[in-house]
DNA sequence: CGTCTTTGACCTGCGC
DNA sequence: GCGCAGGTCAAAGACG
């Protein structure tokens, strides 16, 4: 992150600004810890127990420090995408994750593109070239020249730049938390310095190509880091075990969980047309500068932080 | 039988 | 160019 990032308010900003935390989501307390303030002067270590979990300001679920702003800045605004401590946390230490901050320099730099179409088309991409590869036997990739190497080399770079990232942890004896969505296991890797390995998911779901990281942190074994990429571009599945679906209906949310988080959440942050990209991409353009400080431009991911939690908070 | 996990092999990017 | 590590593929097996 260069100087001027970091004193840009676009690259360095509080997603919350603008918005009485305390009543918007009544589960933020201004005073509390809870959600690291990126303008403070020291920001927080990863793991400082001293931080407020964010389900702790909830009403005790076990996710601990959800690292909210951090998480928002990395896929909207901030060329810091994921954070230091997403990249010393969810990686072996040694390496970054590649971030969506060529995707953020796209946005600043050209507002009329708008992430989401961005992150569908892209995903569109790589579905069909999946789908291509799926098709074939592994030895008839080879068939294709150097040149078509080189092709897809160049478009494979580009767009795992261009996926939005979203990672955060839970604390949870668990590793694979469920969200509400139907993933598939499709790899698991060990972890350089790191005694726990960590799992690929793909979402089952047809066309959508969102993908998820779960790993547990080797600096704290309780804790587990669930890395999201791409968007969903489908709702929840209805069928799915549990009726997590159905937890995202008003009357149950509220009902049931106590701060109204989920829907309100979800009224600020996931419009009517949060799965019609071209909708989407509307209203991120026609949006005021106050919902441009708010703005998320991956509400699916937002999604599944939502219904995480309300999975978290079901009996 | 369909779905999902496991797991070794392979591909790719990156640093040296 | 080489080696390492992350990421993905896909066959095989488990499970309901």
């Amino acid at each position: 992150m260069s100087s001027n990032e970091k004193n840009d308010p676009q690259h360095n900003y509080d997603p919350f600004q603008g918005f009485n935390r305390s009543t918007t989501f009544p589960f933020f307390d201004d005073n509390s810890p809870c959600i690291y303030n990126q303008s403070a002067a020291t920001p927080p270590p990863a793991f400082d127990p001293s931080y407020m979990t964010f389900t702790d300001c909830l009403n005790g679920s076990n996710v601990i420090d959800y690292n909210f702003s951090r998480a928002f800045d990395m896929s909207c605004s901030s060329s810091d995408v994921v954070s230091p401590m997403d990249d010393n946390t969810a990686t072996d230490n040694s390496k970054k994750i590649p971030t969506c901050a060529d995707n953020n320099n796209n946005i600043s730099e050209n507002p009329s593109t708008p992430n989401s179409s961005v992150s569908s088309s892209s995903n569109e991409d790589e579905d069909s070239s999946k789908a291509k590869k799926d098709k074939q036997p592994k030895g008839c990739e080879d068939h294709g020249d150097d040149k078509s190497k080189k092709v897809n080399k160049a478009t494979k770079k580009e767009k795992r730049q261009k996926e939005p990232r979203f990672a955060f942890l839970t604390k949870s004896e668990i590793d694979h938390l469920e969200d509400g969505y139907r993933w598939r296991k499709y790899g698991q890797k060990a972890v350089k310095n790191s005694p726990y390995p960590r799992s690929y998911y793909r979402c089952t779901s047809p066309k959508c190509g969102v993908k998820k990281r779960v790993e547990r942190s080797f600096e704290d074994p309780s804790v587990v880091i669930t890395t999201y990429e791409g968007k969903h571009d489908h709702h929840i599945p209805a069928t799915l075990r549990g009726h997590a679906a159905g937890m995202f209906s008003p009357p149950i949310m509220s009902g049931s969980m106590g701060p109204t988080f989920p829907h309100e959440f979800l009224t600020h942050f996931l419009p009517s047309s949060s799965n019609n990209p071209a909708a989407h991409a509307n209203s991120m353009h026609h949006q005021t500068q106050q919902q441009q400080q708010l703005q998320v431009p991956d509400y699916g991911l937002l999604q599944d932080l939502v219904s995480s939690f309300t999975r978290s908070q079901a009996p």
